[in-house]
DNA sequence: GGAGAATGTAAGCAGTGCACACATGGAAGG
DNA sequence: CCTTCCATGTGTGCACTGCTTACATTCTCC
């Protein structure tokens, strides 16, 4: 770890990853801006770039903190779920993530991302581990690989329509309420043979 | 309808809709710019804020254009989906209609939209009637105020996830084999009590 | 202590959204 | 017919962006 001085910042690469994050937390809808992390961090426009060596690494970075953060979340709401109640309490906990922490959650998912990222693939493969145990659990007869998806990809579009204005995410408890019990009614849908 | 002449356009507003269009079609991960819209209308950069106050007004017009294409497009898939596969082919439209216009579904989903935009309230309202009646028809015995959302968001989930590089969408028939077991899957899931 | 790599700065280019003043010409009223 | 008004176009300018290139400073290692 190099030293600080009033040239050297010291650690110039953990100073924009927070600077990025405190911009995102403060303005859910701007994009991030390279120039903006870099006025925060108290350095000159160009320097961020010597860490990242484009807009969509730092992006990238930021999200592989992202997904760790959710997959924490996601395991403090509940380690193992394997009943609909528990999966959708996990669910709740999802979409409020999502509408928490909204531009994090667009620079995870929305923004485009280079598949080359090994600490993002990481980090979205521990959700995906999750996910798959959960199903394992909670739906000993299914097939795993063909409901893991579902089950996320159910969940994850109740977090994007609620983050995009398709459903009401006015009221807290009302989007928890409507995201239980929809995640409970696709469980027990019955459909017509 | 004003006519055209060598400076007035005569419908400078078609004109910029279209040209939006084409260049949303042609860079699927570009962002829209007014002034690329400008230039293909062949315009001075400033003329469609003539026509539309802001850029996010354009957007959200093209955004409207695209959600009743959406509907005609899962409509042509099926006009009024029943059973477990043809509620499966009606996801595989939808997620289709998202990799196939990956840059205009970013638009009418992943953009800030002024919810008072009417024009593109009403296009999705034909959108959300669709799947409440396709609810309503494939599982009589459920709420379908509670199930309508849960289907949607299913679909919508997984279009995003293949969207965003979450699930592999290289090859078109994997992803439509893919939605529709994960469909079927969900709807059989028969989880522990 | 000197060389070279790492990490910062400064200046500049092309692009953006948008506000403002100005130009053009079609349509309505005298 | 001719003026006047106004919708619709142009031109200019500002603040901002990502990113490149050249230069400055300091750390590290021999």
């Amino acid at each position: 770890m190099p030293q600080a001085t009033a040239y050297h910042h010291g650690d110039l690469r953990a100073a924009c990853l927070r600077a990025a994050r405190e911009l995102l937390e403060e303005d859910g809808s701007a994009a991030l801006s390279m120039r903006a992390v870099a006025r925060r961090a108290g350095v000159s426009p160009t320097a961020p770039y010597r860490h990242f060596p484009e807009r969509e690494a730092l992006v990238s970075a930021v999200a592989a903190e992202g997904y760790r953060e959710l997959a924490e979340h996601l395991l403090a709401a509940h380690p193992s779920p394997a009943t609909p109640n528990e999966l959708a309490a996990v669910a709740v906990a999802y979409v409020r993530f999502a509408l928490d922490h909204p531009a994090l959650f667009r620079a995870m998912f929305a923004e485009p991302c280079d598949p080359g990222n090994e600490e993002r693939a990481a980090a979205t493969e521990a959700i995906a581990a999750y996910v798959r145990d959960l199903v394992r659990r909670a739906f000993p007869g299914a097939d795993p690989d063909a409901l893991w998806t579902a089950v996320w990809a159910l969940v994850h579009g109740l977090a994007f329509l609620h983050l995009d204005g398709k459903l009401d995410a006015s009221a807290h408890e009302a989007v928890a309420d409507q995201v239980r019990t929809a995640v409970l009614a696709m469980l027990a849908a019955a459909p017509v043979s």
